[in-house]
DNA sequence: TTGCAAATGAGAACTATTATCATTTGCTAT
DNA sequence: ATAGCAAATGATAATAGTTCTCATTTGCAA
């Protein structure tokens, strides 16, 4: 009688296997939010667990097709991915640290609607990087 | 006495080569605007131009750095170089044909430089691609 | 428990891009 | 014009990120 919770992997129709639920909770309980493959591989080898690099691939991918992960492609090349919760969020990224942030403007969202529509697109999707460098204390590294 | 077009090799400290006239010119005079390397490299093998495919990713990233083209990573995992004339602007990007359409929204780029500059960053600079779907006859294929 | 489709992991393969380095080429100063 | 030479090129090796292959393992239903 273990209530599903939302974003629970049989809830998405993957079975439960030991490595799903190490990426998952790595998500969910870490204390990062924005990881590579290589980011997650790399955390789940230090917590002792021995997953190969090909499943978290494979896995990151079924999550993001599942829904229960976003992906974005920051300048860099690698894939990031977060937990999707649901609210659609665009990022700034500093260029000292690499530090991400979240943010949400309406009147941004509704002025890319708008302009799709004026030339006969119906938006699927999109992304929205700003790179910039932060003017205060913030940055751990330089 | 030739006068020095804005945006020529010598004025941008670059010494006139063969590659680098020819690869200049396809973006100059040839038909596609945003291209890869790829792309680039079929072109000129097609015009008889014999280069190689080490020297054209060369020349487009010191263009690129001499501010001749601007690069953009669009999903699909290859960079995209166009003619930089001055001008920015954003992308959308059709998901059925993958045609590639151009806007700038000044409200859009205005309420950027305000969310940054509420959260202690100065912007550098930002992409923002919209995938869409033409809902319209325009597309090419499918 | 057993049976077996689905999932995994080691490593090969692939794609986009960069690095290496011997050879060629565009100027510059004769 | 010509020689000298640093800079540029191109073939190819190397790298990074990711996907594919396939023999072995595992979750789970009967
Ligand atoms: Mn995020
Ligand atoms: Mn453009
Ligand atoms: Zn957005
Ligand atoms: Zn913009």
């Amino acid at each position: 009688m273990d209530k599903p919770q939302p974003g629970h992997l049989k809830n998405a129709g993957l079975k439960s296997t030991v490595p799903r639920i190490r990426i998952l909770e790595l998500f969910e309980l870490g204390q990062e939010r924005h990881m590579s493959a290589e980011d997650v591989y790399k955390h789940l080898l230090a917590s002792g667990d021995d997953v190969g690099l090909a499943t978290v691939y494979r896995v990151l991918t079924q999550f993001e097709q599942a829904g229960l992960l976003t992906r974005h492609n920051f300048e860099g090349g690698k894939s990031v991915f977060e937990l999707n919760q649901g609210k659609h969020h665009d990022h700034i990224v500093c260029l000292q640290c690499g530090h991400v942030e979240e943010f949400y403007d309406a009147a941004i969202e509704s002025r890319q609607e708008k302009i799709a529509a004026e030339r006969g697109f119906a938006v699927h999707d999109h992304s929205l990087h700003i790179y910039a460098d932060c003017t205060k204390k913030k940055c751990p590294y330089k």
